[in-house]
DNA sequence: TTGAATACCATGCTATCCCATGAAATCCCA
DNA sequence: TGGGATTTCATGGGATAGCATGGTATTCAA
């Protein structure tokens, strides 16, 4: 398994505490870290995760390649306040599990989401995402039916749903 | 074999299990999970679904290939709402095979493709489909006259079978 | 010493595994 | 070629283990 699938909504406990479903888990299974990387998503209200590993190997494609386009100025001094990659991992968390494979939300991650006693893991392959149910179920709605009318429908006998 | 084709109807039980048909299964023997990954049709009133092989290599080259243009913003900001794969991702499912080669249709996935008690599995190339039974003869028959519309019909004896 | 964060333990539900049965297609042998 | 035997499949039910969830104890820091 190297893939966040599907979407699955937990309980946030009176702790913060939520399971981090078990597919999930059994993805990130394999790291070092027995836990998850989050931070506030920037285009979406929703928090933003992955495994440590994709953070790592990340990072590393991205120093090897300043290197090579020899901008060593910018591998030591870093790249400038609007960079994408150094802004996200100053706001970056890690919630490590806990022997039941839960982690705690951070009040302020929450708080951007929305969340407060339900939490919505959304697969998006590489990531996942962690949404307020309500909320990402809207936004899930309004990107079905743009990609429906994109597509547009092929011919339909006219059974309909 | 690698590829799905016709058409078999199975029975969905009480538990919402159903066979998935032999022929099916043996396409997906050599595959590292056994088991489908299945999501609502976009187009149709169906189900789709395939191996997960080919999510995964789809989902890999995805990323690779978003490393290797050095566009680590989009590994970390995701693709934005419209992205096609990045919506499938939240509503796919990954249903393994039982001991005995059924999967569980989850009621949310069951209820979009408005399957009760029977599911047809419809083979359609590198990918298969599950219908309600006679939603699926309804649309396939509208689909036969169209063809025949538009290609002329020579000797329309109407037995079809 | 007190608060909060973390580790540990307990429980109910649900999904998963395992076995049993019947029907049908296939194979084998006469 | 036909009839019987065997295996494959689809289907049903009962047992079991995993998982989400809630609570209590313990540790660390202020």
């Amino acid at each position: 398994m190297t893939s966040f699938l599907s979407t699955f909504v937990n309980k946030v406990d009176r702790k913060g505490r939520v399971s981090v479903p078990a597919p999930f888990r059994s993805t990130l299974a394999d790291q070092s870290f027995q836990g998850i990387i989050a931070y506030p998503s920037l285009t979406d209200p929703a928090i933003d995760a992955f495994g440590r590993d994709v953070l790592e190997r990340m990072g590393r494609r991205r120093f090897d390649q300043t290197l090579e386009d020899g901008d060593f100025e910018r591998a030591l001094l870093g790249a400038g306040g609007d960079d994408a990659v150094e802004t996200i991992m100053a706001m970056a968390r890690e919630l490590p599990f806990d022997g039941d494979g839960r982690i705690v939300l951070p009040a302020p991650l929450a708080e951007t989401a929305g969340i407060t006693d339900r939490a919505a893991f959304v697969g998006r392959g590489t990531r996942f995402q962690i949404w307020a149910p309500d909320a990402f179920e809207r936004h899930q709605q309004a990107a079905v039916d743009r990609l429906r009318a994109r597509l547009g429908r092929r011919g339909d006998g006219g059974t309909g749903a």
